[in-house]
RNA sequence: GCCCUCCUAGCUCAAUUGGCAGAGCAGCUGACUCUUAAUCAGCGGGUUGAAGGUUCGAGUCCUUCGGGGGGCACCA
């Protein structure tokens, strides 16, 4: 049999000695004899150093304590660690130097190993489930001119030819929407977006999002949808419906409750939404500044403070205020309610759907119209002429979908922090100079 | 931006009240033909993140700076 890959330990005893080679997948024994490979074989093996890519040709068998192992008849020398690796027993723990040196955290640590690919089965599971349900996968652009679709300070860039300045993406959303009204009626796209706000266990400036969006459906559907695309991630990493996530307990098993945003502020603030007054004193009792700011606002500070800590299974809260989302079609029996549903677990905002706004004119009126206590920057609302043009040939009602691909992985992968589940997380650069 | 905390050999970590900077692994030399983080004998390896200060004496105390981690804020 023929095998590669890194030696991780090296066992001496004396003209024969054990060798523990690893891939991607797992690790087994080598046996070397001097005996046994010759004296050009042993030559070679002379100078093997833990780190170093190896090729074994041999039998395979097992030896005199049992162990699954590879007899070498033949040695390759595939490529030399000219650094040292790190302790072997311990591997690389130090955090900082775990996210810098990634590559040798995941050949070192089979944890990370694990963890990263089972980020990468999760997105394989996301693009099946999409494809047999008929969706196409498209990419649209990063760079844009308006950086709408959601509510983010963008990164800004340039360019030279056209000599315009351009945002990175927060969503892509509107291009998205653009499609439908080209009559691709089911699309996704998986792919990064770049918000530039702080870091932290949850936040990194660049992360990956899934959007969907299906041409006569609505936000039920995408209820549906997102079930089906959970279980199916569930099922790739494996572990079952009811996980661990740290010290918490969360229970998969479908289907989700669906909670209006109404009946939980009423339930946990134990207060009723339609009543301004009440809303201002919880929000007030809450330490949130009031003044100035629109109900809606005040409303929507309120349901983070209280509401949010509280929903701990996978809950979709649905049916949120109009005013706060201004590309949801509003329902029709009651226009002061938007069909929007986000789904939370332990707290965090896992996805963020709607049934997609279809009225050019009334999205205009949405854009241009500013929300009190809300600056420019913080509002979803940025007038995108080019978007309303296309609204203006007909969009088919839709149902939209957006998840985070990170903090979904973060959970199933029993992850605490997002910088666990991204290959290279942003770190600040080095300021010594790198090793020649 | 604010608060807490950490930074010692390539890696993992010690160093008592402020009193000679150490160990294991890795490396080098030697012994060993069935080991399991192999073992045994020996040898090298440091601007203790940086600069300054207090002190007879600083890895240890103080100040500033750099970097990391955690938390807060931000992320409707």
């Amino acid at each position: 049999m023929r095998i590669a890959g890194r030696i991780m330990l090296r066992r001496g005893q004396g003209k024969v000695f054990f060798l523990e080679i690893r891939d991607w997948t797992e690790r087994i024994q080598v046996f070397v004899g001097k005996n046994q490979i010759g004296e050009a074989g042993w030559a070679i093996a002379g100078h093997l150093d833990l780190g170093d890519l190896v090729g074994v040709d041999g039998r395979l068998g097992f030896t005199k304590t049992g162990e699954l192992t590879v007899f070498a008849g033949h040695l390759v020398f595939l490529a030399k660690s000219l650094l040292p690796p790190p302790e072997k027993w311990h591997g690389l723990t130090d955090q900082e130097q775990r996210y810098r040196q990634r590559e040798v955290d995941l050949f070192s640590n089979p944890e990370s190993m694990n963890v990263l690919l089972g980020r990468s089965k999760i997105v394989s599971a996301f693009r099946s489930v999409m494809a047999a349900k008929g969706f196409v996968e498209v990419e649209t652009p990063t760079m844009q001119s308006i950086a709408g679709g959601a509510a983010a300070r963008p990164f800004v860039t340039h360019h030279n030819a056209l000599d315009i300045d351009l945002f990175l993406r927060i969503a892509p959303e509107l291009y998205l929407k653009r499609l439908l009204v080209g009559g691709m009626e089911r699309v996704f796209e998986i792919g990064r977006v770049y918000r530039n706000e702080g870091l932290s266990p949850r936040h990194n400036p660049e992360f990956t999002m899934m959007e969907a969006y299906q041409a006569y459906g609505d936000y039920h559907a995408m209820m549906d949808l997102t079930e089906a695309l959970f279980a199916s991630a569930i099922e790739a990493v494996g572990g079952g419906f009811v996980r661990t996530w740290g010290e918490a307990t969360i229970d998969f098993t479908l289907p989700w409750p669906r909670r209006t945003y109404h009946d939980l502020v009423a339930e946990c603030a134990a207060i009723d939404p339609h009543d301004p007054d009440a809303v201002v004193e919880r929000a007030r009792a809450a330490g949130i500044e009031t003044a100035g700011k629109d109900q809606v606002v005040v409303l929507s500070e309120l349901f983070e403070a209280v509401v949010e800590d509280q929903l701990t299974g996978p809950v979709f809260v649905i049916d949120y205020p109009a005013e706060i989302c201004p590309l949801t079609k509003r329902k029709t029996t009651n226009p002061a309610v938007a069909e929007r549903f986000e789904l939370y677990i332990k707290g965090v905002e896992l996805a963020n759907a709607y049934t997609e706004l279809n009225d050019p004119i009334l999205q205009e009126s949405l854009f241009r119209r500013q929300l009190a206590g809300l600056p420019a920057e913080e509002s979803m609302a940025k007038m995108d002429d080019e978007f309303i043009r296309a609204l203006r040939h007909a969009m088919p009602p839709a149902g939209g979908l957006g998840i985070g691909v990170d903090r979904l992985a973060m959970i199933l992968l029993d992850r605490s922090t997002i910088r666990d589940v991204i290959l290279f997380p942003l770190m600040r650069p080095r300021s010594a100079a790198p090793p020649p």
